[in-house]
Formats: C-alpha cells, sequence, structure tokens
DNA sequence: TCGTTCACATACCGGGGGTATGTTAGCGTC
DNA sequence: GACGCTAACATACCCCCGGTATGTGAACGA
C-alpha cells in the first residue's frame, strides 16, 4: 500500500507522539533521549525535528493530548450524575482515580510545571482540567447549594489537593487509602455546602 | 587574616550553597550550569565536586535548606496561637505568604518534585512541612475539634491545596486574591470542624 | 623538617540536544 | 507525461555541559 504525503507525515507523528508519550510517562522527560523516540519509530533525530522544534516541544504536545483525555474522562464521570453536588464528588473522585495512570502522574503532575513552566502548564491544566472545576463550582453557587463567593481561589485549592492526593495515592499501599482520601475530601467539601 | 582548612572548606561550601539557591530560585534548575555557580564563587568546577557529588547533590542540599527554613517559619507563626484552631488556620496562611518568596516556589514546588524524584522529594517535605500539618490535626482530633479520622490523608489534601495555591498566588496580580484564597481555605477548612 | 592530606586547579571525555546540508519521492503545472 | 518544486526524510556535524581523572601547592600532624 502506498501512502500520500499527508498521510506519511500523519502516521509519522502520531506514532512520534505514542512512542514520547509511553516513554516519558515511563522514564521521565530528563531520560528521555529524543534521538532514540525517533530511532524506535524508524526515524531519525533529524526527521524527528521536522515535527516538533525540540525535545520540548514533542513533550508539550504529549501533555496537550493527555490533559485532553484527562479533561474529557473526568467531565464525562461528573456529566453521568444529575445532581449538581453529586457531579462536584464524582468528578473530583474521578480524578482521584486517574492517577492511576503513569502517564498523568509522571507526564502531568510531576514533569509538565517544570518542564514546560509553571505558567504554561496552569494554562493548559485551566483549559482542560481546572475549567471543568470551575463549572461546577460556579453551577453550585448560582443553585445555593455552595454560597456565594468568588470561585476561582476555591478551583485553584481544590485541584491542588487532588494533583497531590493523586500522587500520594500511586505510592501508598494501605487498601482503604482511597477510601479514606474519598472521605476526607468529602469532609473538606462539606464546608461550602450551605446546609450541611 | 589567614584561614584554617576546616574554615575555608566551610565558607566555600556555603558560598557554593548560597550562589546555587540564588540561581536555582531564579532560573530554575535546568538552566542553572554547575560550572558557572562555581566560577561565580570564585572556585573551579572541579573544586566544587568535592562539596557536591553532582549538581543535583547540591540542588538537593539547596532544597534541604529552604526547606528547612520554611518549615521552622511555618511552625513558628502557628505557636504563637494557643487555640488549636486558631493554630491550623495560622500555620497554612503561614505557608501561602511563604509562596512570595521565589526560592520556594520555584526551587521546593516545581522543580524539586522532577530533579529529585517525587519520591525523595515527598519524605523531605514531610519531615519539614506536612509533619507540623499532620500534628496539628492529629492534635484537633485529640481535642475533638475535628472528627476521629485517619490523618495523613487529610494532611496530604491540604499541602497539595496550599502548594498549588501559593503559586497561584505568586502568579495572580490581584490585591485580594490572597484575602480570597483565605476564605475559601477557611470554608474548606470548616468542614471538618465538628461543631461548625 | 618532612611526609601526608586535602582543598583546590587543569585537562579531558562523552552524551545528547540542536542545526546545516544532502537526497529522494510525491505533487502540481504546462 | 516530462519537469521543476516541495517536503519528508537521512547524514554529518557542532558544542554545551555534566562528570571524571589527574596534577599541585599549601596546611597540618608527627
Amino acid at each position: 500500500m502506498v501512502l500520500t504525503r499527508a498521510e506519511q507525515r500523519a502516521a509519522t507523528r502520531r506514532a512520534l507522539l505514542a512512542e514520547g508519550r509511553r516513554r516519558f510517562a515511563e522514564d521521565g522527560y530528563h531520560d528521555v533521549v529524543f534521538a532514540e523516540v525517533a530511532h524506535a519509530v524508524g526515524v531519525t533525530k533529524g526527521a524527528a525535528y521536522h515535527h516538533f522544534d525540540s525535545k520540548a516541544g514533542l513533550f508539550r504536545a504529549v501533555v496537550a493530548e493527555v490533559q485532553q483525555e484527562l479533561g474529557e474522562r473526568v467531565a464525562a464521570t461528573a456529566d453521568r450524575q444529575d445532581d449538581l453536588w453529586e457531579r462536584l464528588r464524582a468528578g473530583c473522585r474521578a480524578f482521584l482515580a486517574a492517577g492511576a495512570d503513569p502517564a498523568v502522574r509522571r507526564i502531568l503532575l510531576v514533569d509538565a510545571p517544570t518542564v514546560l513552566g509553571w505558567q504554561e502548564w496552569r494554562a493548559m491544566d485551566d483549559a482542560a482540567s481546572v475549567r471543568h472545576l470551575v463549572d461546577a463550582l460556579a453551577d453550585l453557587v448560582d443553585a445555593g447549594v455552595v454560597a456565594e463567593q468568588p470561585v476561582e481561589p476555591l478551583a485553584r485549592l481544590l485541584s491542588g489537593a487532588l494533583n497531590e492526593a493523586a500522587l500520594w495515592l500511586a505510592e501508598t499501599p494501605g487498601r482503604d487509602a482511597l477510601a479514606q482520601t474519598e472521605q476526607a475530601l468529602d469532609r473538606l467539601l462539606a464546608g461550602l455546602h450551605v446546609s450541611r
């Protein structure tokens, strides 16, 4: 089968992205060598630079991909709930569960802030994940379930709490660590609920 | 004045530590070149390797130093309060305020987890900061102010929330962002308080 | 005083990110 | 359908920088 040029290009790019994602998740950004990613895909380093301007550029693309997937997964889980409050809880729990994926942990939570810089990381995180959290909180405020207040500081606190907890859970052997964390999170969230 | 050999060694080490701290805070781990740190102190790269086994080793020492200072500062602020609940609040607020220091942000919160690995970072963070948080929460549980529960997941959630919020505050121009964050934090904490 | 130690300097190596320069195959154009 | 252009690759190279191996002179103990 003969491929058109555009198809070939797209296929190579996809392959680099997939291989990069595998290695970044496994070894961490620093220990991944760009040329090896290229060769693993059957392409030389020089060729890989036609698709990504730098090693960080490849990483950035991988981050965007993983972010996107995570955001959608969490949002989908949350949307399965009808009650607004349960939506918030479900979203948070889905995020904690997503930390089981090494790609999420190593790439998004550990390496991304350093490699891309915290500001850029935050912007991407905002667009993909925290935005949903902000929306959910805003809905709750509108519904009168949560007291009127600026919602972004709250979202930042919760986002940080979830990130850290997800990392912690991944390295904590205890069977019930997840359940305990979810319970602790519920207690914190309860502080937001006007009538509880 | 002539220095003894031990004095000379200690002085060089201190100077490397100070210069490293400055640069790590300013430029981030990756953009700091080890040889330049050495030369800025009036010493060659080879000499610097007599004091620190690697660039990461220097960074590790800097992290320990900053961690130590931060932990002490936060604990001192908290201990100024008599009431256990106010102690917790004061400690959290002191931590948020500490995020104003670029060294804390860039070195401790952004770079340390990647450079040292998340596990080692966590161990150091535990020893210097989170331990105080765990103690404060445990005291509150003992006093019956906070419901009986495993205290570590809670501490992890709070630690993550504070880390993220500290970073966010540093880049958020709004005058009242700090006040809003403190208020949001109070609401979350309120969920822990049995009689509120 | 003399040998040893140790805090440094000097010189070198090699990995790896990034670039400059071919080369060949697909694509539009006449 | 030949021809020139473009673009997706390969090849070869640079050089920065972390790390190491080796030299040197001054302080220290005996």
